[in-house]
DNA sequence: CAGAAATTACCGCTGTAGCAGTAATCTGCT
DNA sequence: AGCAGATTACTGCTACAGCGGTAATTTCTG
């Protein structure tokens, strides 16, 4: 439900692709097991700085941007 | 802290842009006011669906990409 | 400047996110 | 098939996100 789950499909993707598991992940991301999971799994109730810092540990950034794609935001 | 609070500007922008109040904008994205306060004030701990639906009633997508710029989900 | 509207900042309450631990199920490897 | 490691799925607990209400402060408008 929502896009927001697609999420789940990036960070999974990466942390296979960094040759993670799911532990390792949220041991370097400093959160609990739980929540790496919760997030693969698509939940969208997770806090948005809980996923900061597993998207921080996989290299990955968060984009807010209006509908024709301009884009907003992004750290200078 | 963290380019989160990018967010906190974009949100605002474009609430303002709507002419929405900071009231006006919660009760259209169906959240209380004072997490409307807080994504502008920049609190970090909010839930990822409740800025969501804040983003949405903004026309507002979030998109999660690697360090290249890749696009890597977006509704299809 | 005064009055109105909006924003910022508290309050107490309720639901639940995140946590570790554990067990069960699913993988992949030889 | 058999084993090891990973993932999925629970449990109980604690901390706090989100809520409406209200008050103080700031910003807008005449």
């Amino acid at each position: 439900m929502s896009r927001i789950d697609n999420i789940a499909e990036v960070v999974r993707f990466h942390r296979k692709e960094a040759g993670l598991t799911q532990k390792q992940l949220a041991d370097l991301a400093g959160v609990g097991k739980t929540v790496v999971f919760d997030i693969e799994k698509g939940k969208a109730s997770v806090r948005l700085d809980t996923l900061e810092k597993v998207l921080d540990a996989l290299n990955l950034k968060m984009t807010v941007h209006g509908p024709l794609m301009k884009r907003e935001n992004e750290k200078g």
